[in-house]
Order: structure tokens, then sequence, then C-alpha cells
DNA sequence: TTAAATTTTGATTATCTCTATCATTAAGTC
DNA sequence: GACTTAATGATAGAGATAATCAAAATTTAA
């Protein structure tokens, strides 16, 4: 690899993140590689919700000499979220949108008008969906909710553009 | 059109259904066509949450005179989820179910090895979802709450042949 | 009731997202 | 450093959904 790559902004954070990463990949026998860490750095520095495909155009503008495939992109991405280390978020046929999920878990709130996506937590929720799957007998993997509708922003803008 | 279309075990609630889809109908200009009618009829009919290709198998099944293609079911999927009369779920790359959405509102938990849905309401977590959004200064038009896990049946399974 | 205007349909092609394949390259191991 | 194994990039393939368009059906208006 090339030793001069730009690895600007690293924060502890990051480091222990990164860590985390290089002792998964060492138990399943993978290969530590600079695309996935490359993979994990972007996803790390970006505070959006991001599809393959937006990574991938990061990546490639951002490490222009690794030549990064869109392939390893899924692939990497695949293997995040397998190791419980992105979530993604589905938007039917737009796809998944994936973040680090290594944050306290968090729900959504996504504006259909300009596609902006709010995380909130709610206490509250969290506990109720333990309490609903007990009862059902269902193991609970994961969960997610979404709250649509039109965010404080929008609502100003739609009183001059509708 | 045949008028000799067989429409059994017509309801009272499907009639009502129908008349608001065809007021929605006119209101838009659209035309009323019995390729949109029987597609309703047959997400009424479903107490399952259905792909268009599943709608699309059932329709060709019960109503073989009709020839529908594949496009009209998309097509008239996003009329009526457009217009609020359906709801769909997403699945990433394994694309959307969809079902009436004219029923008491409900969350979803599915299970990651059947792909089986079950439908719950919670009161508690419905009310904390309008209060979150009213927090934010978000008006909020839906929402949806997935739970994943192994449901009941399939981790007693998972003894046999996991 | 019929003719004109307009929309919808089915068939097909195109597109978009994601996965599989495979030869080449790069890590990890000794 | 040589060997073993896995990862990569390029590309082809699969599956779901959207676009196109001529033919058919519905609505409108006379």
């Amino acid at each position: 690899m090339n030793s001069q790559t730009d690895f600007t902004q690293r924060t502890v954070e990051y480091e222990i993140l990164l860590a985390r990463f290089k002792e998964l990949l060492k138990k399943n026998t993978y290969k530590y590689t600079i695309q996935r860490e490359v993979i994990l750095e972007t996803l790390y520095k970006s505070d959006e919700h991001l599809t393959p495909e937006a990574l991938h155009q990061l990546i490639k503008e951002k490490f222009p000499e690794l030549k990064t495939g869109i392939a390893t992109i899924y692939r990497t991405l695949s293997l995040l979220e397998d190791s419980d280390m992105v979530t993604s978020l589905s938007f039917g046929s737009q796809g998944k949108k994936y973040e680090l999920g290594a944050k306290e878990h968090h729900d959504h709130m996504i504006c259909t008008k300009c596609g902006t996506i709010t995380e909130f937590v709610d206490e509250a929720i969290e506990e109720r969906q333990h309490r609903i799957a007990e009862e059902f007998g269902f193991e609970m993997q994961d969960h997610s909710m979404q709250i649509y509708g039109i965010c404080k922003n929008c609502k100003k803008l739609r009183f001059i553009y509708d």
C-alpha cells in the first residue's frame, strides 16, 4: 500500500473503532486491506446516511489512487452489517442507506420533501419494543422505526413554493 | 368489460373501500378500469403482505381472462400508495411488500428466517411517536416500525436444523 | 348512442441496484 | 522471500421497477 495515504483528523474514537474492526477481521481470518479501512473511515467521517453509490463517489474523490470498485463497497458494507458495525435503512426501490452503527441506538425521522434524516432516541419506545417481542415469543435481533413527514425547514418553504 | 366477472364475497366494508377508490379516481380524472378494481379487491381479500409479483400471480389465477400485465400491477400499486390507500414495507434488494392501509394502523414484526410478518399495535408507542414528531416541529405523515428477529416457530426449528 | 378526446393497458425494452464470477493482485504465514 | 489464501476490480448477470408506445378501453360531450 501507499503509506503516503492521507489519514487526517483521526480521533481517539476512530482509533478504537478501527481497532475493533481489525480485531473482527482477524477473528474471522479476513484480511486487512486499505480499501476496507477507507470505507470504514469514510463512513465514520460522514454525518449522513450514505448509499453505496454515494460512498463510492466520496471514496473515488478522496482516494482516487485506490481505484476502489463498487463491488468492494457492497462487499464491505455487507461484511460490516453482518458484524453489526453498520446498520442500513431501506428505501424500497431507492436502495439502502448505511450508517455506522457503533453509536448509541436511535430511530429516524425522514423528511419526504428533502430526504433529510434526523436521528432520535426514545427510551420509552425502546423499552416497549423489547416487551412486545417478548410477548410474542420473538427473539429480537434488531428493530427500526421511521417517522415520515415534513421537517421544520420544508414546512417554512412550503408557504413560498406551494 | 365482461359483466360476468365473479366478484364473490363482497362485504359492506369492501363496498365502502371501493366507493372511496372510485371517488379518488374521479377526483384526479383517472379512469375506472376492471384491472384497478381487481387489484384493490385482491389486496383486500389477502391477509398477507403481498409483493407485486405475488399479487400478479394471484390475479392471473383468479381472473385469467383479464391477462393483467405486471406493469399495471406496479402502476396501480404506486397510484394506491400515493393516495395512501396502501402502504409498503421495504426489504432492501428483496423489493417491497404491500398491504391495504385502510385498516387500523399497526406495526410489524418480521422473522429474518422465514420472512413471516406479524402485525401488532401498541398504543404507548403510537403516542410517543406523535409526541416526538411534535417536539421536532415535524409534521408527521406516516410512520413505520419493524422489529426484526426470529419467530417462535423458527426458534423451535433451529434446534433441529442448526 | 355514438364519435371524439383522453387515459390505460399489455408487451416490451430500458434502467437501476445488487450479486456472482473470475483472473489478477495483495495480505498473512512460515 | 516464497507459499497459501483471500480480496480486488471489471464485468456479466439477476431481479425489481420504470419508461415507451401502439392498441384498446373509458369518459365526455354532442
